[in-house]
DNA sequence: CCGTTAACGGGACTCTTGTTCCGTTAAGAT
DNA sequence: ATCTTAACGGAACAAGAGTCCCGTTAACGG
């Protein structure tokens, strides 16, 4: 994500050397410094551009352009936008933010929503959510690394649900993964199919009304 | 919509004849057979074309060949992919299935979420609905137009939420609309964010946690 | 039925996108 | 320090998308 701190060793996707001859040896190039500065600066270009001009707009030659990167190399490494926002997806799945812990539910979820509101409403990280978002849909492999992101954010916020139960808050066999995407989910349908603002108010009413939907028992599961 | 029985009075957005002088006359230029026919045409070569490769892979020239009308039409009276996407939501938006009167909530609920789960998964309509997201968030004439199109969706069936406040089912100052935005919610977030299969079962519980929010008063309007 | 002109359609042209070829640079091993 | 070669980058090339020009067709008004 960052051009500098990136992790050295981040291997790129499924790539293969300059001529893929058949007899190649398996895995495992050369993934040292240049290469990762090269990966770095493409990614970062990339969120630029994908916030300016949106997925549909992105075009690889402007990225490598942007990178100050050769375009034969941009081609080469990625060949598709869809791979490179594959790769995208991989590096923001690394930088989830933690869960709250409030020890209450109806608080850690709404900190939960107003974090998803607040995020989707920046000019910034909601550009580049949406355009991934476009990418998942037009891609394979974008949205099975969209997937993955997501089951990680889940993830980190699902124990929030757990510890709900575990006080008794809520029944037994409630799925603390539904109820986590229960809170993000009016948020983003209202993002793709309303104009209106994600504020703080819609964020409230969408945790409140995820958690008034469990403690009835709305996500038990089987 | 359909090629043959579309409305022939059906005008095509904004556009302007071949070469348009600044001094020309305001509207409403010549709508008739020909015209209707081609719209009619592209617009179905459209959904054709977003099944089979996204929104993103679109390409007005494909249509043409598709339709069989020539490429200099279609430039010329949509000129953008996006443009095309409004025109066709517009279309779309005239055909909403009525909504069901069962006479309870639940059940009324549940018809609904069972529609739009069907509708997702189905192989073209799903296909089709996922292009049209993409292009409201690519563009921002189709993002208006998609607005339009699921307030006209929401408004047939708010009726069924608003008839459950006047029987006393839910508290009185339920939103309608909100309630049924959120039956949609889960089912479209889920399509997005995870590979999970959309199907009665998920329906069923979007609708059940909808309806248990409603009445905890998760929907009371300010 | 006839005239006017909005709208259509073919073909040439341009500019952008993506590929290929091959020489150059620097990572990693000895 | 030196060698090997993975990975980078420039330039030429091919393919395709979008635009322009201008002749043709068929709505609509009289």
């Amino acid at each position: 994500m960052t051009p500098e701190n990136a992790t050295p060793d981040a291997p790129a996707p499924g790539t293969a050397p300059d001529a893929p001859a058949p007899g190649t040896a398996p895995d495992a190039q050369r993934p040292g410094g240049r290469t990762a500065r090269v990966r770095a600066a493409v990614l970062r270009a990339a969120e630029d551009a994908l916030v300016e001009v949106g997925f549909a707009g992105l075009d690889l030659g402007d990225l490598a352009r942007r990178a100050e990167v050769g375009r034969t190399t941009v081609y080469r490494r990625w060949g598709s936008t869809g791979a490179l926002m594959a790769d995208l997806l991989a590096d923001m799945a690394e930088q989830s933010l933690p869960r709250a812990r409030t020890g209450s539910l109806r608080d850690d979820l709404r900190a939960n929503a107003r974090l998803v509101a607040r995020t989707l409403a920046d000019p910034r990280q909601g550009a580049l959510f949406r355009a991934v978002l476009v990418a998942a849909t037009c891609d394979e492999a974008a949205a099975e690394a969209l997937h993955r992101f997501y089951l990680v954010r889940v993830a980190e916020w699902a124990p929030c649900v757990a510890d709900a139960v575990e006080r008794g808050e809520l029944p037994p066999d409630t799925d603390p993964f539904e109820v986590v995407r229960a809170v993000s989910a009016p948020l983003y349908y209202r993002m793709l199919t309303t104009g209106d603002p994600l504020d703080e108010a819609a964020a409230d009413r969408a945790a409140d009304a995820a958690e008034a939907a469990a403690r009835a028992g709305a996500y038990r599961r089987a």
